[in-house]
DNA sequence: ATGAAAGCGCTAACAT
DNA sequence: ATGTTAGCGCTTTCAT
């Protein structure tokens, strides 16, 4: 594109090399101004001379001219970066929680920075010191469950006025921070309770293989709950590890014919679907003789053979709200230094279909 | 939350604001050594005498020190950023692919700045120029068609040394930047010869109703070009707007009764298990009178009734071979046991299930 | 094995 | 409306 100089006697003690990419001094020369008005163009256009304005835009596709933000954020000491922490990427209920995210953040020129921790505490610190260091200018965690480390990395980037949103959780009486999200312990317990209300006298909770997904199995203990208050019989099992359809299908395949109608509650509709399908082959009533009840709404239990009943937690919404948290955090800190903690409660949904029915 | 600060003696002319976190010299400080000992130690450990680093590492957790990354990138020129741009995140194919680059790189200490560019390329080519503002120490992209300006900011990157990946797609001939994924023209052809091999002489192509993915509308012409040089009939379709499985169904509904059987290739196993529903729902003959071949081999392929037929795309796989690469560009060691740089197959493998068979 | 000096590219604060 | 100056926190280069 250009080359940048070749005046030898630039070249002084001390010097570093440049990588050859043309910087604010580069444009502000050519444009024939200082630096600082190129500066100000880009960030308040309004405070520049209309023909200054033009002669330094210009100047800034010529040189082809790309922004530093490293030097930019550590001058000015704050990023457009927003640092986000999931369990895992390609768990179709974080996926669509991202992508609502940078839906709202993109427009506003927030950066996405992702990491996902694998279900792990000691990841997420180690992944949280590193963000970190990029001075983000929000940061949005999965859940509440954090190590002592990561809580006190939470804590100090909240004092030093970086939003901290917890999402995909609920629990207001010892919310330290902003929480996105709903409660699983009352899901699981609705859960429960549609299926009593339907009338099935036997219950029954799939609950995760993956031992850290506190989430999952605080559905488990709300649905185990609400069943033990009405009296009714119930157990909960661990889906064997691996994929959960199929998961869901091997504890069917395990299950002894039961002798009165069965309700199962499940931690995900994948572990639901399989079940369901597995049911499908051995030409089980459902739901008559098995009731079924997943939870996410997947688009799949839309589909299944007129419909899996789930509870549909809101994912792409949740999404949503955290960047419009943090926009609003954000916009807040600007103009009154007034920082809201209003936690925003997602209440999950109950899709009934098919496979739970009044009868 | 808090007050900036308040001694007033502190304040000298062109003094700024520091955001309270400790830096390099306040540990320096308190180990009573230069900043530059400290930076030694956190980069090469060795070189820093033992007691003094002692002396160091207690200062470094007493001041609970977080290194800013900014100022560090910007005095080395270097980042340990990875900018990933997706066309998704909500799409199963992507998530799997970040997962495998996520597994891949944070081990060697990259992090991943992730950009949805909703198959948009003026999208893709604002996220890109964004996140080269952040001197990434690689740039991977998904496909190889983008706009002018993405190419040339693409070409100017690699020239200033950052390797630039192309994923998901797989070119040799045009291939500007390294390539990692297959051939869509070739999948296309394969799958369409895998439904000829099975006797099937009714041939139909239902293509992603997303414009912009090009990837899937290849796989579509390779499919009907395999078909017309095979002298059979074939069309092709684009799926109505809106989620895939409804989609998949309301296609076979749109379907006139075909009087000889039908095989039908998908450009994603969504659309396909949609059909396959649907075609239990009208009570087809699958696969006698109905073929149904997906692409991508998700989860739900393998579970639904006997199993659909696809084209298993190495979504996962893609992921950790792009990480592989960028690792080896950089020069970084992987402490994995195999230090194979053996190429890898990235070829989708054809899984023949239920819905296709030979008869 | 450690230190001193310079500067990466940009912006805040204070001029004018 | 634009310029001047200093400095963000770190690493490079060169010196000891």
């Amino acid at each position: 594109m250009e080359n940048p100089q070749s005046d030898i006697f630039l070249i002084a003690p001390g010097v570093r090399r440049s990588h050859g990419k043309s910087t604010l001094a580069d444009v502000a020369a050519q444009a024939g101004v200082t630096t600082m008005t190129v500066s100000r163009l880009l960030r308040e256009p309004n405070s520049v001379k209309p023909e200054t304005a033009e002669r330094i835009r210009q100047a800034l596709t010529a040189t082809g001219y790309t922004p530093n933000k490293q030097a930019g954020s550590l001058a000015s000491g704050r990023s457009a970066l927003v640092a986000v922490l999931i369990p895992s990427v390609a768990n179709s209920i974080f996926a669509e929680t991202i992508q609502g995210l940078a839906e709202t953040l993109q427009p506003a020129g927030l950066e996405l920075m992702l990491a996902p921790s694998g279900y792990s505490h000691e990841r997420e610190e180690n992944q949280l010191r590193a963000m970190l260091g990029w001075a983000p200018a929000a940061v949005v965690v999965t859940g509440r469950q954090h190590s002592a480390g990561s809580l006190q990395l939470l804590r100090s980037a909240r004092e030093a006025g970086t939003p901290v949103i917890e999402m995909w959780d609920n629990e207001p009486q010892t919310a330290e921070f902003t929480q996105i999200g709903f409660n699983h312990h009352q899901a699981g317990q609705a859960m429960a309770r549609h299926l009593l209300h339907c009338g099935y006298t036997d219950l029954m909770f799939l609950d995760s293989s993956v031992v850290q997904d506190y989430r999952a199995h605080e559905r488990g203990l709300g649905f185990v709950q609400a069943a033990e208050q009405a009296g009714v019989e119930v157990r909960i099992q661990t889906a064997q590890l691996g994929e959960p359809m199929a998961a869901g299908r091997a504890m069917l395949q395990g299950l002894l014919q039961p002798s009165r109608p069965l309700a199962i509650g499940f931690a995900n509709d994948h572990l639901a679907v399989g079940a369901l399908l597995q049911a499908c082959d051995f030409g089980l009533a459902v739901p008559q003789q098995l009731a079924l009840l997943g939870f996410g709404d997947f688009p799949i239990a839309g589909q299944l053979m007129g419909g899996l009943s789930t509870l549909a937690a809101p994912r792409h919404l949740i999404g949503l709200e955290c960047g419009r948290s943090i926009l609003n955090s954000l916009n807040i800190k600007i103009r009154s230094s007034e920082t809201s903690l209003e936690p925003v409660c997602l209440e999950p949904k109950l899709m009934i279909r098919h496979t739970t029915k009044l009868f």
